[in-house]
DNA sequence: GAAGAATTACTCGGATACTGCGTGTCCGAGTGTAACGGG
DNA sequence: CCCGTTACACTCGGACACGCAGTATCCGAGTAATTCTTC
């Protein structure tokens, strides 16, 4: 059980984009130079961060993708939703239910949820606000703090200026 | 990105074991039964348990397996790792390392760790704490707040007495 | 020289193959049990 | 009746297929910029 790789696509392009500035699209192809990525997967993720209303997409000539609003809006489990979609880390099947043992049970056993879901519910829970407490500005911030030239650096392998 | 059902199989299956009682060993067949899941690939997920030190196993006639430890020494972390591994949830590639955006950094840039990965990091660990921090013991009881006759409900599921 | 239309080049978007892991199954090695025969 | 031996039945353990989601790729629809023609 692993996340999929799109998740470190995403963070990177969108913190990429953010480094950038200026409201000015970047093509999939530009974007996955930068970090010498597939274009074409790169390209199916970063439609995904656009239904999700993270980035917004520009068509034809000149075109590409740029922010739909600032880092200090975007989570990080706003990011693993979009690529990931939101279904839930552990997925209950009820197998209580089933069997010699689940048989025995009366249905009134059955209206309180599993005891083994609501458990694990917990943990998800707590992954999920932790990742909904740090936002992309954070990550950004935190980045910069070891090294302050990555604005100008991006500009730069983006052939800005 | 989901938990295997693998997860829950051995959830349910060391809580049987608790429920039943007894040091005797039961068999696959049996727990298998017990909610009507497939014999073969739950003794595959048992085997996982028995390496990682929860379950004995007893080869042989009359054999099967048998708790290694009460469930109060047995946390869901434990169990998730026994049955998925060890493996981080996020993968970091260190792909800030790579293409036109990568090679313009200095090695110096990449002493740090990344910053993606350490706040995904943070996240992560805020799940495993929240799966240690509960052992299975806990949701045993839990279940019981509920429906007080599991113990003898597994013990007749299972032919004991 | 300016305006407008046709052309061109570029980009996104979704439809289409491929790969690896989770899922599921099967058979053999090993062991305790039970039956059997001899003392 | 008791004990040793033999055969058996049962169970774990790992090796072997299958299917699906993640991975990767390609080509068409659509749009803005550009160029060319005309006034």
């Amino acid at each position: 059980m692993r996340t999929g790789k799109g998740v470190e696509w995403a963070m990177h392009t969108l913190l990429n984009l953010a480094w950038l500035g200026g409201g000015e699209p970047v093509p999939t192809a530009q974007l996955a130079a930068g970090h010498d990525l597939s274009p074409s997967y790169l390209n199916k993720q970063l439609q995904q961060l656009v239904k999700a209303g993270l980035l917004e997409s520009v068509p034809g000539a000149r075109g590409g993708f740029r922010l739909a609003r600032p880092l200090e809006a975007v989570s990080l489990l706003d990011v693993v939703v979009a690529v990931e979609g939101d279904e839930p880390l552990f997925t209950c099947a009820e197998i209580r239910r089933c069997g010699t043992i689940g048989e025995r049970c009366p249905n009134a056993a059955f209206t309180r949820p599993c005891a083994v879901r609501t458990a694990m519910g917990r943990a998800e829970t707590a992954w999920r606000k932790a990742l909904a407490e740090q936002s992309l500005a954070d990550v950004q911030a935190s980045s910069d703090a070891h090294s302050a030239d990555m604005a100008t650096r991006v500009r730069q392998a983006f052939g800005v200026d």
